[in-house]
DNA sequence: GGTTCTTCTGTGACGTTGTCACCGTCAGCG
DNA sequence: CGCTGACGGTGACAACGTCACAGAAGAACC
C-alpha cells in the first residue's frame, strides 16, 4: 500500500484512520481526454494524482469554457469532493489531460477524516488556500493583462510541461484553456509568426523566438 | 464580553482557548472609507464586523480596481490574516463602505487556535470555501456576461443593501466596483436612462424601473 | 455675491477583443 | 479517388476599453 505516499498527513493519523483510509481508497486509471468530474452532481469523491495531469474548468451556458488550474503529481482535487463542503456554490469540471493514475477518497470518509483530525482539517485548509490563489491569479489575468501577454505566457509555460519547442495543440483548445474564441487565438498567433515569434502547422505551434515571447508575457 | 456572540464556534473551545481569544481579541471603529488592509505586508489579524460594511478588492498596478466580494455583519475577513497561511500568493484589500465596528483577532492567536481547535479548523475551511465560491461567481460574471447585465444586477444588489430606490454613488465607484472605466458606466447608464429604467443626477442614480432592471440582469 | 478649485459627468475617436458567417485546407478512410 | 470531419483563415461588425478633453455642479474661500 502506498497511498501514504501520496497522502502528505499520513504520518498524523491514527491507526484507525489509517485503516478506515486504506480500505476506502480506490485506485483508477484514466485515459487522456476523460471527462472525470462534471458538476455538484456526481461527487466522485477527492481525487489525488498518482501520475498524469487534470485540468480543471469551468463552463458557461453556450459551452464557452476557460481553465481554472491544473493538477499534477501528487496533487489533490478538492472540488470533485465539493458536496460534502457546504458553502460551495459553483460547478467546476474536471479531465485529464493525460493518461492518468488516480487514488480516490470516497466523499464521506474524506469527510468523517477531515472531521476527526486535526492534522487533515489544516492540511485541507492549505490545498484550499492554494487553490484560491490560483483563481485569484487568474481573475489578475483576465482584468489587467492584455491578450498578446496572456497567449505568450500560456505558450511558454505549456512548452515548459511539455518538454520541447512544437506544441502539440489546436487553436481551439488554446483558445478553451484561456477563455477566449478561436479566430482571437488564431490570429493574434499569425500575428506572432508574422513577427517570428512562432512557426505554425496544423494542430502544432513551434516556439521559435522564446526570448521575445518571454519578453512580451512580463 | 460579547465576543462569544459574533464567533460561532466559542462554544467548541475549552476555558483555556476562551481566555487566549478573550484576552487578545481588541475592538475597533472605522470611519467610512478606511483602508483597513492593503498587501500582504500588514498582518493586521482576523477581522470580524461587529456591524457596518466592508468591501475586498484587488487592485492593478496602474491603480484599477475590482471588488471580490464584501462582509457584513458577522462576517470573518480570512485575508486581513493571509500571513498566517503559507500558500496565499495574492494581495486583497479592504476598506469600510460604511462607519464599522470590528473585532481584531491578531494573527498569531487565530493561528494557535485553528492549529489546536478541531472546530475552529473545521470552521476556517467553510469560511474559505464561502470566499471561494464568491470569487467563482465573480469569475463567471466577468466572463460570461455582458455588461449591461452585471451593471443592471449591481444596480439592483446596491439598491437592496441600501434600501431607497436611489443610490449615491457615483460613476467612478461603479466603474471601481464592476472592474470596468468610468466611461463605459456612464455610457451604459446613459442607455438606461434613455429607456426609463434609470434617472440619473451628480452623484446618484435612481432605479426608475426595476423589473426591466432585473429582466435585463437575467 | 463672486471666484477658484475640485469632483463628477459627457463625448468623440480609436484600439482591442468577441461574434458571426462563411470558406479553404488538410488528413484519414471507405 | 472522393467524402467527411476537424482545423485554420478572414472580413465585417459589435462590445468594451482607452485617451483626450470639455463642460457642469458643488465646495470653499473670500
Amino acid at each position: 500500500m502506498e497511498l501514504e505516499e501520496y497522502f502528505p498527513v499520513w504520518k498524523d493519523l491514527s491507526e484507525m484512520q489509517r485503516s478506515l483510509l486504506a480500505g476506502a481508497a480506490v485506485r483508477r486509471f484514466a485515459p487522456k481526454g476523460t471527462l472525470l468530474h462534471a458538476g455538484a452532481a456526481d461527487c466522485v469523491g477527492l481525487m489525488i494524482v498518482r501520475s498524469g495531469q487534470l485540468r480543471a474548468f469551468i463552463l458557461s451556458d453556450e459551452g464557452k469554457e476557460i481553465t481554472i488550474y491544473r493538477l499534477f503529481e501528487r496533487d489533490m482535487c478538492l472540488f470533485s469532493a465539493s458536496c460534502i463542503m457546504k458553502n460551495i456554490q459553483f460547478d467546476i469540471a474536471v479531465e485529464t489531460e493525460k493518461d492518468t493514475e488516480l487514488w480516490i477518497i470516497p466523499s464521506d470518509v474524506y469527510k468523517r477524516l477531515s472531521d476527526s483530525s486535526l492534522a487533515v482539517a489544516n492540511y485541507t485548509n492549505q490545498l484550499m488556500a492554494a487553490r484560491f490563489s490560483e483563481v485569484m491569479w487568474l481573475v489578475e489575468q483576465i482584468m489587467w493583462k492584455s491578450f498578446d501577454k496572456r497567449l505568450a505566457e500560456f505558450l511558454l509555460t505549456e512548452s515548459t510541461l511539455d518538454g520541447g519547442n512544437v506544441l502539440r495543440i489546436t487553436h481551439d483548445k488554446i483558445a478553451a484553456h484561456l477563455g477566449t474564441a478561436r479566430e482571437v487565438v488564431t490570429r493574434m498567433l499569425r500575428y506572432f509568426q508574422s513577427e517570428g515569434m512562432v512557426a505554425l502547422s496544423r494542430g502544432a505551434v513551434e516556439l521559435t523566438d522564446r526570448d521575445r515571447l518571454q519578453a512580451l508575457a512580463d
